[in-house]
DNA sequence: AATATACATTTGTATATACAATTGTTGTAT
DNA sequence: ATACAACAATTGTATATACAAATGTATATT
């Protein structure tokens, strides 16, 4: 059963809820094929999130309570998810000398070359689940999450 | 730190992947708040998707495959989720007489009387998630998602 | 009728996530 | 200097989720 159908079986819920679960539905599937996407190179969703987050930090530390802030989800995950990225080699962990409260947190050459894969890997997806929307569609779209 | 401001910081990053980025922040944002919304009511997102799916049967027992088809997951969450459901007195679940293969699942009263009393907290929560959308751009939203 | 195949659900297990409590560190007020 | 609050990260625990395998049932094949 596709996403329409779906919703079309709820026609008599008001357009909000409608929308939310639409949004949801959507969000789903793109969550699907991107996962499966990166189950090859052994990373979640969450990991790959936190290593482009890392790369855009241009060589630049980041604390935990950095990813977590970017990351939109709760700390709690964020100490055990950069665990994982270290197993894996990707990343690497240093208490900050000057505030030992903190952590710095990289992602070491190893960690970019992996990125490096998965990105390729990556855009064809994105392009994929996309293929039916305009540059100018997609401009609305993101006009539209802005409101939210 | 808002989503624009995440957004914000990778510029660098195509279309595509910003506009996916996008989607998941905005859904994690989405979750997190009509998560918060029902967790008085002690029943999860994907709970509360099931009772309201069985609602909208009206009466018309479900089975397992129809409501994972229609929650977009997977099947090996259904039985544990409807568990749950069963345990709170929501749901009750009937060996399919004619064919044993099947479970006929349905709401109960009591079921429906706090599915009422979710639906006015939910629809404040989807007004206030949705308040600086309008008509038209909810519907604008809804058609592009369609293109997914 | 016996066997194989497909189907619907359940169970097992490993991993992920959410939430609360704890530990260790720094800054501040007395 | 000591005590206290604020902060950053970690740990514990319970629950949720994903994926694979197993169970039980119906249908098809010979």
């Amino acid at each position: 059963m596709n996403v329409e159908q779906i919703i079309k079986t709820e026609k008599e819920i008001p357009l909000e809820s409608r929308t939310i679960i639409h949004f949801m539905l959507v969000n789903n599937r793109i969550n699907e094929k991107i996962s499966s996407v990166l189950k090859p190179y052994e990373v979640s969703l969450q990991q790959f999130n936190v290593l482009r987050i890392l790369r855009g930090q241009n060589g630049k530390p980041a604390n935990l309570s950095t990813l977590n802030e970017r990351m939109v989800t709760k700390m709690s995950n964020t100490t055990r998810l950069v665990d994982k990225l270290i197993l894996k080699g990707f990343v690497n962990r240093i208490t900050c000398p000057s505030n030992r409260r903190k952590v710095e947190i990289n992602i070491t050459s190893e960690g970019k070359k992996a990125l490096i894969k998965m990105d390729t890997a990556m855009k064809t997806a994105e392009k994929k689940i996309l293929k039916n929307l305009s540059k100018k569609e997609l401009d609305q779209l993101n006009g539209l999450f802005n409101k939210f």
